[in-house]
RNA sequence: UGGGGUAUAGCCAAGUGGUAAGGCAACGGGUUUUGAUCCCGUCAUUCGUUGGUUCGAGUCCAGCUACCCCAGCCA
């Protein structure tokens, strides 16, 4: 697909372009500062191509950074993960990964600046004391006991909590700023707390990590991000930010920019909750191809290119949104119509007898692998007296809407013939078994040459030639727009998201490659799933394909 | 009167004092050996609301309303 030639743009470009007006920057610097704490989801896509797509355009550099502060929640399988769905997105970074724990000693020494200059202190408070001294959103907090222990005393203990001679929740480093600040955060905010946690990165090396908010703005800053966008929820932290870097010696002055974040109808995108159905097994795992995970759009049969594309369409602002599932889908759809090899295959598989067919006999018939774009060749279906069809694609009776196979009409077979359905069999409990047509032999290729006009064509695999496959139809992980706004969001699981079909697909299909999404006629995009195996061939569906007629119908 | 933010169509979103882009969705019609694709057409006399400034306001000013975020030793 060519992605949308024009250029984004959004108020962040616009401020970068009046800072490079204004001769601020010479050369622009993004990041990409992950937790690795869970699987990247779209959400993470939008901001990726936010960051990447920034430093692409202004000719920039864009770093990948882990902001790994939080040992206890993090693991390395994430960290391994983002770096590779980073990459299926289409982007790589500028140099070496970082890890906000690269820039452990120098944090540690910025504190200590901190303390050395009155504007950091050990705080021995519990964590009960420290929560009432905080005040509420309406009133002032107090001033802890501790506040105006001497720096000289501050250096001892900050370096007694690096020794190890505190316990977990103990004491902490925090800022002194300003007890009565209407921004919480700005509340003597924590700096520093003892975890006696293995890590990642520095495996047992610290015992106590930096918080986010001090870590996040000196971590831009040694890396000299111009830019540093986040989303919305951090308004309010970019004080601390500013007070930050305004407080210690260190040239760079990086800005913070907020965005606010992708909300998709019909999903979560919270990485709490995503771990919830992780964990709960209300899905197979992070790649389930029902996960709005980038690991998940994957598996399904989403390309790198049509994410690209949504992410764009969507564009950036600081409205909070919640985007339709269709915007997603329509740009998939829009790259694979273009691009995506066509086959046939059925998914609940009917058996139709040819009866004028001569018995034994097979055919190779030519079928385009694209309807447009005849540079994709054709391929050699086999045809023969015995057939599968989609079994909703026959009627004993109809009305003339119904533009398919019905008893004593006609229908074409899709790169093949005309037939006529001429009679049916049935089971015990009156279920059809097999319809009985004929066909005119002189249709391959061109209408009947007395005029008749066949308004229908259907899709087909030869009975003896097809391949049986298992088909796993997708749907919406939730029965409701904003699951979030749930009071338990698990209630609201759609138990009809995977629905499984045995089909028969036709046998080119069988050396399909995995995750290369390709055309069923007819019925969607669909992509051969890791789980296949020799005799057990497995294809999800990407997306379905429009259908006007079943909106037709259900209205 | 805690503070920080945001209001343009069903959903996104341009618009930066000169008379409301675009996409998705929806709805008509045409072509079609995929009820797909493609093509053609329709879809905001009005920008949360009330006032004000101006020759002229979605854009500037004031008031009001609604919604989101902040009281982790999470990020």
């Amino acid at each position: 697909m060519a992605e949308t030639d024009s250029r984004p743009t959004n108020f962040i470009r616009q401020i970068i372009d009046k800072d490079i007006n204004d001769g601020l920057h010479t050369t622009i610097q993004t990041r990409f500062p992950p937790e690795p704490n869970g699987y990247l989801h779209i959400g993470h896509a939008k901001s990726i191509c936010l960051n990447f797509g920034i430093a692409q355009d202004y000719h920039g550099q864009c770093n990948l950074r882990f902001d790994d502060t939080n040992p206890e929640k993090e693991d390395i399988d994430y960290v391994n993960s983002i770096q590779q769905d980073v990459n299926w997105l289409g982007f790589s970074w500028s140099g070496e990964v970082r890890y906000s724990s690269n820039y452990f000693d120098q944090l540690y020494a910025f504190a200590v600046e901190l303390i050395n200059k009155g504007l950091a202190y050990v705080d021995f408070s519990t964590q009960e004391q420290m929560r009432e001294l905080r005040g509420t959103l309406k009133e002032p907090g107090k001033n802890s006991q501790y506040r105006d222990t001497s720096a000289t005393e501050n250096l001892a203990l900050f370096e007694k909590m690096r020794n190890g001679e505190f316990k977990e929740g103990e004491c902490l480093l925090r800022a002194k700023i300003d007890m009565s600040s209407p921004f919480m955060c700005m509340r003597d905010p924590a700096l520093y707390r003892v975890r006696f946690a293995h890590h990642h990165q520095t495996g047992d090396k610290w015992c106590i990590y930096p918080m986010y908010d001090f870590t996040h703005c000196i971590s831009d800053a040694i890396e000299g991000i111009t830019h540093s966008l986040c989303t919305l929820e951090f308004q309010d932290n970019r004080r601390l930010y500013d007070w930050v870097l305004s407080n210690i010696t260190i040239d760079s002055t990086p800005h913070q920019y907020e965005f606010s974040r992708l909300n998709l109808e019909y999903t979560v995108l919270s990485k709490r909750k995503l771990i919830q159905l992780v964990e709960d097994e209300q899905v197979s795992g992070w790649d389930d191809p029902r996960m709005p995970t980038v690991a998940g759009l994957r598996r399904r049969g989403y390309t790198s290119a049509s994410i690209r594309e949504f992410c764009k369409r969507i564009g950036v602002t600081k409205m909070d949104n919640m985007v339709e599932m269709s915007v997603l889908e329509a740009c998939l759809r829009e790259e694979l119509n273009a691009d995506a090899p066509r086959a046939m295959a059925v998914l609940e598989p009917l058996k139709l007898v040819i009866e004028n067919y001569k018995g034994s006999e097979v055919e190779s018939l030519k079928a385009a692998n694209h309807p447009s774009n005849e540079l994709m060749g054709a391929r050699e279906v086999p045809f023969g007296r015995e057939i599968f069809i989609e079994a909703e694609d026959f009627k004993e009776e109809a009305n003339k809407k119904f533009k398919r196979l019905v008893l004593g009409k006609e229908v074409r077979l899709r790169n093949a013939y005309v037939i006529k359905a001429e009679r049916v069999e049935k089971d015990q409990q009156g279920n059809i078994t097999t319809v009985y047509c004929s066909y005119d032999k002189d249709t391959l290729g061109k209408d009947p040459a007395d005029g008749r006009k066949v308004k229908g064509v259907i899709h087909w695999v030869s009975a003896s030639h097809g391949v049986p496959a298992e088909i796993r139809l997708y749907d919406r992980l939730f029965k409701v727009p904003n699951p979030a706004a749930e009071q338990d969001f698990l209630g609201s699981i759609n138990e009809q998201s995977l629905v499984v079909k045995q089909g028969i697909v036709e046998a080119s299909l069988v050396d399909a490659p995995l995750s290369t999404p390709m055309q069923f006629e007819r019925t969607g995009y669909f992509c051969k799933d890791q789980d296949s195996v020799a005799n057990n061939l497995v294809f999800n569906r990407a997306v379905g394909l429009r259908d006007t007629w079943a909106k037709m119908n259900q209205s």
